[in-house]
DNA sequence: CTGAAAGCGCTTACAG
DNA sequence: CTGAAAGCGCTTACAG
């Protein structure tokens, strides 16, 4: 715990033992060609006996390259410690991370705004390589942003614009349809869909979707806007439940896991069973879903694999790729209890 | 998204517009002697106009100092994006760190060993100033690394030891007092403990000291050892509850959220009413445990304030420092639905 | 294949 | 109070 400088092998010190220079080193380090194989060999051996490992600083400052790259996510800490999202993003992430040897640097602000001022410092000082950014909204300025700070980004979204900036993107119209024919299956005809807040585009784009398939299947889809808090949805569900017998929903999609908690629990609080009387489906699987009794139907959207496609992406950008636009693989349907017919 | 170099402002740019020395400049930006009142203050505006923001890793080169702390979590997958202690005690790093303008390279490594690569690179190459470290073991080989690799850490744990390290000590003996007393004052003589792994030290301190109070109580702490786990929690609650009238636990004290939940829904499925017949309480508090049913009465440790000392104290090391223990507060026990008298 | 040298953008004694 | 200069530890053309 000294203060003061601590010692550290460099590449000069590995030069002047193998009496070569300091490029050399470089070279053989960075495989790069200009060394033959038996120095690089030396070099390899001796760098790994002392435990040299290159000062990121230098790298960065000479090559212009962190080999980190950002995450700023700008929630209330409320919905991030409770939602399994992002916890298990960050971890599809690392995972890639690991293997690609790479860092992340995070940050999460409690507010919206605040969020700005990182992704500029950030690239600013030089930090960062590129961005993940979650949450898209309309006009969402973190694009022109990136655009005129000069960094790569890739946006985790549901909307394929043509921007410029990197998009991996979840195509909701299948997921929709997984849900719905599920729903339709087992006879239900009006459903409810209790969203996330709409400034969300991505919530937006599943009202429409929704909407739009439900029509095509000839289901009655009723949208409701949520916070994606627990009152909320607790709150929704039981105004729902209070319609006329001919018009209330046999069935609620909600936008999250802790929602549809909600819904199970208004449920529970008037008597209404489920799924005898309601089915009810979320649309993020997590924890809360299989431990909930009874447990729910929910929609899993692999989303470890899809925070190892947007990093891999980021990185492509990084490389100076040229393909701005992926999109992620379908979810699957767990169907668990809260799904069923309609009792006679 | 252009490759190549991002044009950037420098502070030879600020000198040669005002017409005096990089080093003023420097002077000026970090608050330092050496320059006059005016010279200030126009260095300052001026960099302030052009969006100036110094280079990160020439700092790091020239003064060797990061801004960055580093966090290294070996942990599963499944366990980690379950609880939502990581999480929440990221947030309390960061709100630190949005104050203080510090930075945060996370890395989430799913076996243990693997993490011991990342503390030494990390380290070696300069990436970071200093780390927390979390889930301490006996003997644990990241102490003697931080020493020989002369990076300050601070170890959020149970266990006071004195070995040069930081430690932010979690009073285990006080919280036992307060579930134990509770317990006790409800009527209930026979209580089960279901820890987690007793390879993690805090596990192993919790299991001593709830014995110790137990006695001092007159109480009879019987010791079950987890997984952390739903399936484990289910299984050893499922045994407890088969044990004869006399000897079977009439409250159980769970190690995490997931495994108090399981107890729930193994008392459930045995028909054994929570609170009537069995109390349940779980050590941490999580959105598990109030959209549970019933909701679970469970310890709020204060995550995110324990997590804000934490990284409090290593900045303190970091500036050289000499406090090397604190102890974090006591946290506070809510009372909900799974605690309460025996029915007669 | 190898070496000497400039440069990345700061900080920090050291002279004036 | 101010400036010229060295140095942090790399990478990268450029000569040999």
């Amino acid at each position: 715990m000294s203060s003061g400088r601590r010692e550290r092998v460099t590449i000069s010190d590995i030069a002047a033992r193998l009496g070569i220079s300091k490029a050399s080193v470089s070279y053989a380090l960075n495989g790069r060609p200009g060394v033959s194989a038996e120095t690089r060999e030396r070099v390899l051996a001796l760098a790994d006996e002392l435990g040299f490992h290159a000062s990121s600083a230098a790298v960065a400052l000479s090559a212009a390259r962190t080999g980190t790259i950002g995450i700023v996510i700008a929630r209330d800490p409320e919905v991030i410690t409770a939602e399994g999202f992002y916890m298990r993003t960050l971890f599809g992430v690392e995972q890639y991370l690991n293997d690609a040897d790479g860092q992340l640097l995070l940050r999460l602000t409690g507010e919206r705004g605040e969020d700005l001022h990182v992704y500029r410092r950030w690239a600013r000082q030089g930090r960062v390589d590129g961005f993940i950014l979650y949450d898209e909204h309309d006009d969402d300025p973190r694009v022109p942003l990136l655009h005129s700070l000069q960094v790569p980004g890739v946006m985790v979204t549901s909307v394929a614009k043509e921007d410029g900036i990197g998009r991996l993107v979840t195509p909701e119209s299948e997921t929709v349809r997984v849900m719905l024919d599920h729903l339709k299956s087992l006879g239900h005809k009006r459903i409810a869909h209790l969203s996330g807040p709409t400034a969300y585009l991505h919530e937006r784009v599943r009202v429409e979707t929704m909407q739009r398939e439900g029509e095509d299947r000839g289901l009655a889809v009723r949208h409701v806007e949520g916070t994606y808090e627990f009152a909320s949805g607790e709150e929704a569900t039981t105004r729902l439940l209070g319609l006329s017998a001919r018009t209330r929903p046999t069935a609620i999609v909600a936008g999250n896991d802790i929602m549809a908690t909600a819904a199970l629990k208004a449920a529970a609080d008037l008597g209404v069973g489920v799924p005898d009387q309601l089915s009810v489906l979320a649309w993020d699987d997590s924890v809360l879903c299989h431990t909930s009794r009874p447990r729910l139907t929910a929609m899993d959207h692999g989303l470890m694999e899809k925070a190892r496609l947007a990093t891999d992406l980021l990185y492509h950008l990084i490389d100076g790729g040229t393909q701005t636009h992926r999109v992620s693989p379908v979810g699957t349907l767990l169907v668990r209890d809260t799904t069923g017919p309609l009792a006679r």
